[in-house]
DNA sequence: AAGTGGTCTAGACCACCAA
DNA sequence: TGGTGGTCTAGACCACTTC
C-alpha cells in the first residue's frame, strides 16, 4: 500500500467561499472582472452566489490576502493591477502569477536527479536512506530569468514526476496528491555564486535575495523544501503594513 | 488654526474588536496569557467580553496578524513564543517588541535636525520649501544594535518632537495626532557603507535588508518616511504562507 | 442621498484534536 | 466523546465615498 494515502486528500470539503473565490479569480484571469476596475458590491455577490455576505467577505479577504484585490472603503473591492514586483503577502506560485502578466513566460529545467542526500533527509525529518528528486529550474518572463529555484522532493510520495510536468506547474501536480497547508519561509540577502551571477547578468557587488521554503500538508507533512534566487533587477519585496 | 487638524483623530469611533485586542494584548504582556498556552476560547471570551464569537474572531484574526497568536485547529488559540526575527507579517514597532523580550532594550538618538530637502519634500508629495525633521536613531538590544532608522517627519505636522519622545516610542507620540492607517514598505538588499558597517561590525562582504517605508493616515495624508538598516547577525525574514 | 464596505448580533452545523 | 476552531445564515446599524 502506498504509505502516504491517509495524508491525500483531507475528508474536509472545500468550503464555499474557496469556490466562489477561486470562480472569481477565474473572472479576473478571463478579463470577466477588468484590472483596475470594481467588482460588483458584496452584496449584489451574495445575492448572485445565493450565499450570505459574510461568505463573500471571506472570498474577498481571501483574494485580498492573495493581493488579486483591493478594498476601498465606502467605494469598493478592486482588482488590483497586477506588477512584477514579488510581493511577499501574495502566495502565488510562478505560473499563477504569470497568467495575469502580458509578457511571455516559461519554465527550463536545467537538472533532474535522484539523490541522497543526509542534509536533505534532515530537513524532511527523514532517515538518510530516502531519496529525493532535486530539480532546478529558470523561470523566465520575456526570455529574461526572473528567478532560479532548487526544489527537493520526496521520490516515493511523487513517484511519477517527470520533467515535462516540472516545465509546467509544480503546484498544480503536487496538490493531486496532496492538501497544501502552509509553507514556512526565511529569506536573507546573499552574494551570488559564480553561476548564478551569471543567470542573472550581474556581479558579486549586486547581493540578492535568498530564500528557503518547506511545505507542508494539512496533515502536518513536509512535502517539499525549496531554494529560491531572485533576480534583483526584476524582483522586489514589497508589501502593506495595516495599521 | 492648525492646517492638519481635519486628519486628526478621525471621527471612525474604536471598533470593540480592536478594544478587545488590545485588552488581551496587555494580558500577554502581563503573562495574564502566559506565552506557548492557550488562550480561553473564542465561545469563553465572547461570554467574558459580552459580545459575540464573530467579534472575538476578529480581535483574534487581528493578533494573529500581528504575530503575537497562533491559531491550531481543533485545538485552541495559542500565545506565540516571540522571537528576535523580524517577521514580515508583523506589525510591530521596536518598543512594543522588545516588551516581549527579556533583554533589555533602548533607542538612542544620534542626529536630530531641521532639514530642507527636495527629494524628501517630492517623496511627501509636497513644496519644495516644506521643513522636516531628519532622525536617526539606533536601536539597542542586550547593548547591541539590532537596526538603525532615519524617519523623516513634516514639522508643521509633529511641532513638538524631541529628543526625549523619540528615544520613546515613535509610534506612541504620533498617533496622539493621527490614525494609522497602513505603511507600504519595500525591502532591498545592499552592501551597507562604511558607517553601517563600522556599527554593525561586519564588511562589505555581509550583504544587509534595507527597508523603506511610507506611513499613510487613514486620510491617505504621508505622515512619515523612514529607512531602516537591518542587523544580519540578528534579524531574519521569516513568514508563513497559508494554502 | 444612495450605495459601499466595516462592524456586530445570535444563532447553527461541521471537521479536527485531545483525552 | 466533548470541546475547539472553521464555516455559514439572516439579519442590522454605522461611517465612508461618490454623486
Amino acid at each position: 500500500l502506498f504509505p502516504y494515502t491517509t495524508l491525500f486528500r483531507s475528508k474536509m470539503k472545500k468550503p464555499i467561499y474557496l469556490t466562489i473565490a477561486n470562480d472569481i479569480e477565474k473572472k479576473i484571469f478571463n478579463n470577466d472582472y477588468p484590472k483596475n476596475e470594481r467588482l460588483p458590491s458584496e452584496r449584489n455577490l451574495s445575492e448572485e452566489y445565493g450565499v450570505t455576505r459574510m461568505t463573500i467577505r471571506n472570498s474577498i479577504e481571501y483574494l485580498v490576502s492573495k493581493g488579486l484585490l483591493e478594498k476601498r472603503l465606502g467605494s469598493g473591492n478592486y482588482v488590483k493591477r497586477t506588477s512584477l514586483n514579488l510581493n511577499l503577502n501574495e502566495q502565488l506560485s510562478f505560473s499563477e502569477k504569470s497568467q495575469f502578466s502580458d509578457k511571455s513566460s516559461r519554465t527550463e529545467v536545467i537538472e533532474f536527479e535522484k539523490i541522497y542526500n543526509s542534509k536533505i533527509s534532515k530537513i524532511f525529518n527523514l532517515d538518510k536512506d530516502k531519496e529525493f528528486f532535486k530539480i532546478k529550474r529558470l523561470r523566465y518572463l520575456d526570455e529574461e530569468v526572473v528567478n532560479i529555484e532548487i526544489t527537493y522532493l520526496l521520490c516515493e510520495m511523487f513517484p511519477d514526476i517527470s520533467i515535462e510536468i516540472m516545465e509546467k506547474s509544480k503546484y498544480d501536480y503536487v496538490e493531486n496528491f496532496i492538501t497544501i497547508k502552509e509553507s514556512f519561509n526565511k529569506i536573507i540577502p546573499i552574494i551570488p555564486d559564480m553561476d548564478t551571477q551569471k543567470i542573472f547578468h550581474i556581479d558579486s557587488n549586486t547581493p540578492i535575495f535568498y530564500k528557503t521554503s518547506l511545505g507542508l500538508t494539512t496533515k502536518n507533512i513536509i512535502f517539499e523544501y525549496s531554494e529560491l534566487y531572485f533576480n534583483p533587477k526584476i524582483y522586489e519585496f514589497s508589501f502593506i503594513s495595516k495599521r
